[in-house]
DNA sequence: TTTGAAAACACTTCGAC
DNA sequence: GTCGAAGTGTTTTCAAA
């Protein structure tokens, strides 16, 4: 599905989504159309998913940063989880997880008191029992996808 | 430092960093050279760190995902944790959390046995003293960076 | 099937305004 | 900020490995 050539060419697009055919196929020893076609191919098969600006959140105003651990009422679907936490804008990433907790939210706020309000609502929510948060201190690594 | 302008010519290249600058415009209601201007501008002052591409880790051989904790010894500095943390390419992410926790670690392994060994090595650093791991069951939102 | 070369088309980029 | 021209990159076509 995804031969040697594919993974080099992700790389590349990994590092630098704006990069031309001509400069990756510089890197993958190709031409520009042949990197084209496998590109089109892996966006077509699912494998890309689409390409996104890197940011950083600080210049953006995002200051503050934390996990959020949602205890939720036994019969919760994940569906509706999905729902309520997708409205957000907050919220980064959230997951279903195995343990104690059974959803582990992502947040990005402004600075504390933005952060509070946002766990405040969060944990407001009927499907929410209970609430756990840790603040992020600092972002040691932060990497885009790589290859298995 | 980003007016309303930026932030939608963010917003565009957040959906798709490959737009070009004709399209942003057309959204964004400005010529193609002003946005190019604009995004230049954005790139060398920091606020646009790079362009990556959206990749379905599924696709690509990466079943499972967790949340590894590390409580580490009183005085490990940042850096060391990140030192050592950088080198697992399972390794997504990594931050310095409040609370017991010392280390928050996003790992993403090809299988359970796979996910099973790198907890064991990051358990063997030598600055750590335990782990407690989460497995993500399911990503419910999975969000690349927006606005404040 | 997949590739490379060439041509037509679109976008980027830069100067002038 | 826009406009227009010159340089690049993209995309299609086609022939070959």
């Amino acid at each position: 599905m995804t031969d040697p050539l594919d993974a080099a060419i992700l790389r590349v697009l990994a590092v630098d989504a704006r990069a031309t055919f001509a400069q990756i196929g510089q890197q993958v020893s190709l031409s520009a159309p042949a990197v084209k076609r496998r590109v089109d191919r892996m966006r077509a098969d699912g494998v890309i998913r689409g390409y996104t600006v890197r940011l950083d959140p600080a210049a953006l105003g995002w200051q503050t940063e934390a996990f959020v651990e949602l205890y939720c009422q036994g019969s919760t679907s994940p569906a509706t989880m999905r729902a309520a936490v997708e409205q957000y804008p907050e919220v980064v990433a959230a997951s279903t997880v195995t343990g104690d907790v059974d959803l582990m939210v992502q947040v990005r706020a402004r600075d504390m008191r933005h952060l509070e309000q946002v766990v405040e609502r969060l944990a407001a929510e009927p499907f929410v029992s209970r609430t756990r948060s840790t603040v992020v201190l600092s972002a040691l690594v932060r990497r885009p996808d790589v290859m298995p």
